[in-house]
DNA sequence: CGTTGTCCTG
DNA sequence: CAGGACAACG
C-alpha cells in the first residue's frame, strides 16, 4: 500500500479512504499465531462431526415434540369445531328443512318460504348461505352473489308467480263478476303479508266471501291451494332425501380421502427430514384420524340415486387418473428435494375437492332455488336437474370454472372443519371482482408453491402481490375460509414469519436456540421484507421469500378481517360464538406460524439469535476469524454466504465499537481532559452503556470485565492518538486496529454450544 | 482469483 | 445492519 497513504491523504475527507487497515487478517503477526492457535485448539476440541451428530439429533428430538403439539392442536380444533358442529356438511341445511317441514306443516301452507318475506325467508336465506358459502363461497361471499340469489332471482320468479297468480284469480273473478276486492284480498295473500297485517277479522270476512263463491270455483280453488300444499310436501321430502343422501355422500368422500391420505402418508415420514412434506403429513395425518375417528360410526349404505352414482362414478374416475402418469410433471418439482406431497394424493385430493363443491353446490342450489323462489303455478320441476345453473355463477361475469376453483381452497379443510366464518356469508362483501381474482391465485400459490419451484416471480404471483394491498376489499374473502389449514400448509415452512431468517441461507439443521420462539418471532416480525430479499443470491435453490412474506400478511390480515368482520357482524347473536371459533383458529395459527418458523430456523440461515449471539462474543473477541466463526456457529451450515455475512457482522460490530470510541475520545478531549489516566470505563459510564446496548441490549448477559479493560485500553489509544494529532493521517486508526485485534480474548467454551443463549441468560 | 477487512452509504 | 466499492493479501 504504497502509494495508498499519499493519495487519500489529499481526499480524506470527501473520498473514500482506501486506508485499509490496521488489521491484517490473520497473518505474520501475533494475531496469526494467536488465530492459528486458536484453531487448532478448537480443532482438537471440537470434532466437529460428532458435536453436529448431537445436535442434529436434538434437533429431530425438539422437532417431533413440535410435530406433536402441532398434533394436538389439530385434533383440539377438530374437536372444538366437532363440538360447535357436529355434523358440519349438513346441519344447517336439515335444520333448514326441518324448521320448515315444522312451519309449513301446519295451515299456513305457501306463503312461508316467499323470497319476499321480510323476516322468516331471510333467515332461512342466512342459514342457507351461510352452509352452502363453504361449498359455494362465490355464492355468499360475492356482493353480487347474494343478490343475485335472493333479490334478482327471488324477486324475479316471485314477480312472475304472482303475475300468474293475478291473472288466474282475475280470470276467476271475471267470471264471476265478482268485487274487485276479492281479487284484491287474492293478491294480498298471495304477497302475504305478514301475520299481524291479516287481522282475524278480515280473514273471517274473507272466508264469508268466499263461501259465497260458486261451488264449483270455490273447490277448484281449494284443489288447487291443495295440490300446491301436496306438491310442496313432495318437494320437501325429496329435497330432505337428497340431502341426506348428499351427507352420507359427503362422508364417504371424506373417508375416502383420507384412506387414500394415510397410506401416502405412511410411506411418507421416514427419512426423518423435517421437509414440509412430512410437516403437511402430520397434519393431514391428524386430520385424517380424527375423521376418521368421528365418521366410523356414521358410515351408512347409500341409498343409490342420480346423484351418487355420479359421484361414484367420479370417484372411479379419479382412480383411474391416480393411476396413470402424473400429468403436470413440472408441478411435482420442488427445489429441495423430489419428496415433495404426493402428487397423486395431491392430485386426487384436489379433485375430490371439486367434486365436493360440486356436489354440495348443486344441492345448495337446488334448495336456494326451491325455497327462495316460491313454488311456481306450474307442477314445479322438483328437482331440476342436477346442473349448475350456470347463469347464477355468471353474474360476475365469471363462470362457473371460478366457482369451483376457488372452492377447492377451502373445502379440503371445510368438510372436515366447518369454516366458523361461513355464517358471515351474509355480511355484503365490499367487491367481488377483487376476490375473483384473489382467490384463485391463492389456490395457485399453493399448488405452485409446493410442487412447481417455478419462478416465483412468475405471472401468477404478481396479481398475489397486489392482493394484500388491495387488501381489505380483495382478502377479506379469503379470510371466510379457513385461516388455516390449507393455506398454511402451502407455505413454504421458512415462511410466515421465518421470512426473514431465511434469508439468511444455508443453515440445515436446528438450532435449539431457534426454538426460542417469541424472541425470534417478534424480532423477525419487525423485518421482514426489507432485509432477505438481498440474499436470495447467494441463496439461488431457495425461492424469494416475498411471497412468504406476503403469505404472513396474508395470514394475518385474514385473521384481523375476521375478527373485524366478528365486530361488525350483525348477527351479534352467534357472533360471540363465532368469535370465540375465531380466536380459537386464530390462536392456532399464531401458534403455527411460530412452530413453522421453527422449523425454518434450521433449514437455512443465520438467525436474529444467531446474531445476539454474535453480539454477545463481540465481548470477547472483535477480530475472530473464520474459523473461529466456524467453530463457534456450530449449528449453522456454512457457506461462503454465511461466513461472510458472519464476518460482515462482526466488522460492523468493530465499526461501532471503533466509531463509539473515537467519539467519546474527542469528547473526552473537548471535555478538557488531559491525560489518559482521567479515561476509565466502568460500567456505568455512557460510552460503556452505548456499547451495551448496541450488543446487549437486553442487558442479559453479563459483560466481561476484559472488555472493560479493553475498551479502556481503545479509548486511550484513540484519546492519545488525536491528543497526537494522528488523526490528520487517514489511516491513523491503522495503529489502533492492530492494537486492539491483539486483544481478543478467548471465548468461553458455552458459546460453542448452539444452546448458548438459553444456557447463558438463564444464568 | 478468492478471502478478508475497511469505508461509505442507505 | 447490509450492500457495494475497494484494497490487501495469499
Amino acid at each position: 500500500m504504497p502509494d495508498h497513504d499519499s493519495t487519500a491523504l489529499l481526499s480524506r475527507q470527501t473520498k473514500r479512504r482506501r486506508v485499509d487497515i490496521g488489521v491484517k487478517r490473520t497473518v505474520g503477526t501475533a494475531s496469526a499465531l494467536f488465530a492459528k492457535a486458536r484453531a487448532t485448539f478448537f480443532s482438537a476440541m471440537n470434532p466437529q462431526g460428532s458435536e453436529q451428530d448431537v445436535e442434529y439429533s436434538v434437533v429431530q428430538h425438539a422437532d417431533g415434540e413440535k410435530s406433536n403439539v402441532l398434533r394436538k392442536l389439530l385434533k383440539r380444533a377438530n374437536s372444538y369445531e366437532d363440538a360447535m358442529m357436529p355434523f358440519p356438511g349438513a346441519t344447517i341445511i336439515s335444520q333448514l328443512l326441518k324448521n320448515n317441514m315444522n312451519k309449513n306443516g301446519g295451515t299456513e301452507p305457501s306463503f312461508q318460504a316467499s323470497g319476499l318475506s321480510s323476516t322468516g325467508s331471510e333467515v332461512h336465506q342466512e342459514d342457507i348461505c351461510s352452509n352452502s358459502s363453504r361449498d359455494s363461497p362465490p355464492e355468499c361471499l360475492s356482493p353480487f352473489g347474494r343478490p343475485t340469489m335472493s333479490q334478482f332471482d327471488v324477486d324475479r320468479l316471485c314477480d312472475e308467480h304472482l303475475r300468474a297468480k293475478r291473472a288466474r284469480v282475475e280470470n276467476i273473478i271475471r267470471g264471476m263478476s265478482h268485487s274487485p276486492s276479492v281479487a284484491l284480498r287474492g293478491n294480498e295473500n298471495e304477497r302475504e303479508m305478514a301475520p299481524q297485517s291479516v287481522s282475524p277479522r278480515e280473514s273471517y270476512r274473507e272466508n264469508k266471501r268466499k263461501q259465497k263463491l260458486p261451488q264449483q270455483q270455490q273447490q277448484s280453488f281449494q284443489q288447487l291451494v291443495s295440490a300446491r300444499k301436496e306438491q310442496k310436501r313432495e318437494e320437501r321430502r325429496q329435497l330432505k332425501q337428497q340431502l341426506e343422501d348428499m351427507q352420507k355422500q359427503l362422508r364417504q368422500l371424506q373417508e375416502k380421502f383420507y384412506q387414500v391420505y394415510d397410506s401416502t402418508d405412511s410411506e411418507n415420514d421416514e427419512d426423518g427430514d423435517l421437509s414440509e412434506d412430512s410437516m403437511r403429513s402430520e397434519i393431514l395425518d391428524a386430520r385424517a384420524q380424527d375423521s376418521v375417528g368421528r365418521s366410523d360410526n356414521e358410515m351408512c349404505e347409500l341409498d343409490p340415486g342420480q346423484f351418487i352414482d355420479r359421484a361414484r362414478a367420479l370417484i372411479r374416475e379419479q382412480e383411474m387418473a391416480e393411476n396413470k402418469p402424473k400429468r403436470e410433471s413440472s408441478n411435482k418439482e420442488r427445489d429441495h428435494g423430489p419428496n415433495s406431497l404426493q402428487p397423486e394424493g395431491k392430485h386426487l385430493a384436489e379433485t375430490l375437492k371439486q367434486e365436493l363443491n360440486t356436489a354440495m353446490s348443486q344441492v345448495v342450489d337446488t334448495v336456494v332455488k326451491v325455497f327462495s323462489a316460491k313454488p311456481s303455478r306450474q307442477v314445479p320441476q322438483v328437482f331440476p336437474p342436477l346442473q349448475i345453473p350456470q347463469a347464477r355463477f355468471a353474474v360476475n361475469g365469471e363462470n362457473h370454472n371460478f366457482h369451483t376453483a376457488n372452492q377447492r381452497l377451502q373445502c379440503f379443510g371445510d368438510v372436515i372443519i366447518p369454516n366458523p366464518l361461513d355464517t358471515f356469508g351474509n355480511v355484503q362483501m365490499p367487491s367481488s371482482t377483487d376476490q375473483t381474482e384473489a382467490l384463485p391465485l391463492v389456490v395457485r400459490k399453493n399448488s405452485s408453491e409446493q410442487s412447481a419451484s417455478g419462478p416465483a416471480t412468475g405471472g401468477h404471483h404478481q396479481p398475489l402481490h397486489q392482493s394484500p394491498l388491495s387488501a381489505t376489499a380483495g382478502f377479506t374473502t379469503p379470510s371466510f375460509r379457513h385461516p388455516f389449514p390449507l393455506p398454511l400448509m402451502a407455505y413454504p415452512f421458512q415462511s410466515p414469519l421465518g421470512a426473514p431468517s431465511g434469508s439468511f441461507s444455508g443453515k440445515d439443521r436446528a438450532s435449539p436456540e431457534s426454538l426460542d420462539l417469541t424472541r425470534d418471532t417478534t424480532s423477525l416480525r419487525t423485518k421482514m421484507s426489507s432485509h432477505h430479499l438481498s440474499h436470495h443470491p447467494c441463496s439461488p435453490a431457495h425461492p424469494p421469500s416475498t411471497a412468504e412474506g406476503l403469505s404472513l400478511s396474508l395470514i394475518k390480515s385474514e385473521c384481523g378481517d375476521l375478527q373485524d368482520m366478528s365486530d361488525i357482524s350483525p348477527y351479534s347473536g352467534s357472533a360471540k360464538k363465532l368469535k370465540n371459533r375465531l380466536q380459537h383458529l386464530y390462536n392456532f395459527d399464531k401458534y403455527f406460524i411460530a412452530s413453522s418458523n421453527c422449523f425454518q430456523a434450521f433449514r437455512e440461515g443465520l438467525s436474529p439469535n444467531h446474531l445476539k449471539k454474535a453480539k454477545l462474543m463481540f465481548f470477547y473477541t472483535r477480530y475472530p476469524s473464520s474459523n473461529m466463526l466456524k467453530t463457534y456457529f456450530s449449528d449453522v451450515k456454512f457457506n461462503r454466504c454465511i461466513t461472510s455475512q458472519l464476518i460482515k457482522w462482526f466488522s460492523n460490530f468493530r465499526e461501532f465499537y471503533y466509531i463509539q470510541m473515537e467519539k467519546y475520545a474527542r469528547q473526552a478531549i473537548n471535555d478538557g481532559v488531559t491525560s489518559t489516566e482521567e479515561l476509565s470505563i466502568t460500567r456505568d459510564c455512557e460510552l460503556y452503556r452505548a456499547l451495551n446496548m448496541h450488543y446487549n441490549k437486553a442487558n442479559d448477559f453479563e459483560v466481561p470485565e476484559r472488555f472493560l479493560e479493553v475498551a479502556q485500553i481503545t479509548l486511550r489509544e484513540f484519546f492519545n492518538a488525536i491528543i497526537a494529532g494522528k488523526d490528520v493521517d487517514p489511516s491513523w486508526k491503522k495503529a489502533i486496529y492492530k492494537v486492539i485485534c491483539k486483544l481478543d480474548s478467548e471465548v468461553p467454551e458455552i458459546f460453542k454450544s448452539p444452546n448458548c443463549l438459553q444456557e447463558l441468560l438463564h444464568e
